[in-house]
DNA sequence: CCGGTTAGTTTGCCTTACGCTAATATTTCG
DNA sequence: CGAAATATTAGCGTAAGGCAAACTAACCGG
């Protein structure tokens, strides 16, 4: 094990215990999203995907395209989700996310910013500015990682 | 807006981005969980409680204890969940994440961390004791965000 | 233009899960 | 001992997902 992995593994475990204080959270909007596990799935594949034909989702989700249309009906009755006709193709039905379904995944995504501004507050400037270049750090490799090898695993 | 709200707003900002970038990791064990939405937040809330008694379970997720029944016998044929006789008071069931129910609420929380390991591998020796500093400070606001204000907050 | 293929929808059927009320049995406690 | 509390069972209803089969509209190549 290399010094490089001790601070790693030092940084995760640090990682973690914020995680679980995040957690002990009770006002996660989690608790108040009121769709079932498939539809919240579908939401969130729309939103890696920025929006798909309807056949291409009910392939990724591994479902039939007679269940998807069910399913996206009641998606697009909640406003979740817009269905439209593909301009190229009109046999396709192009569904994609409302502002209301980016919001609802936005939500869940950044639970817990309140809890960590909050935190954030408790430091000086000094302690601040630590934390900022240590964020511009893992900005830049993340920057990196995704020019030099997500391409390949994207898909 | 102080010196100090615009640091952590660029440090929030850095945030949001990262979380986008680890939630563009197609590998997340949120597709592969086969619960419903209510049986998750059960699980949850009981990883939040420790385990709480059948009533009060029902009462936290508001429901009837008739329907609380069903889905702990359907959680506990699944093995997430144990439910025991509380040695105090005869009439009381005990509710309980097994290992199975941790180790997959575990799963969900620490999603990405193959990733970010991945990331912060990139970073020099120099780079990732920054980011350990700023670990270290952020974990410290946490005590101290804890140990000051929470308990009001707690319930 | 036509025939074969593709994309999506509808219909009908089935299963699972949740949710409730009412009734019941056991346990607790004043 | 009786009233209240806890949990469970039974019965009923609703919603959602899931499939196969049939159908319609659209696409595309010969």
């Amino acid at each position: 094990m290399t010094s490089k992995d001790l601070v790693i593994a030092r940084i995760m475990a640090g990682q973690r215990r914020f995680q679980a204080a995040m957690a002990r959270d009770r006002s996660s909007p989690f608790f108040s999203v009121n769709l079932t596990m498939q539809q919240l799935k579908i939401l969130f594949t729309l939103r890696l995907h920025g929006g798909t034909g309807g056949q291409e989702l009910a392939h990724l989700m591994g479902v039939s395209p007679a269940t998807m249309t069910g399913i996206v009906d009641r998606l697009v009755a909640a406003h979740y989700v817009t269905r439209r006709e593909d301009p190229q193709d009109r046999r396709v039905r192009r569904v994609q996310l409302t502002p209301a379904g980016d919001e609802l995944i936005d939500g869940l995504m950044t639970a817990g910013e309140e809890h960590q501004t909050r935190i954030l507050s408790r430091l000086s400037v000094d302690e601040l500015t630590v934390v900022a270049d240590a964020m511009e750090i893992m900005q830049r490799a993340l920057a990196e990682d995704e020019a030099a090898g997500t391409e390949p695993s994207r898909h």
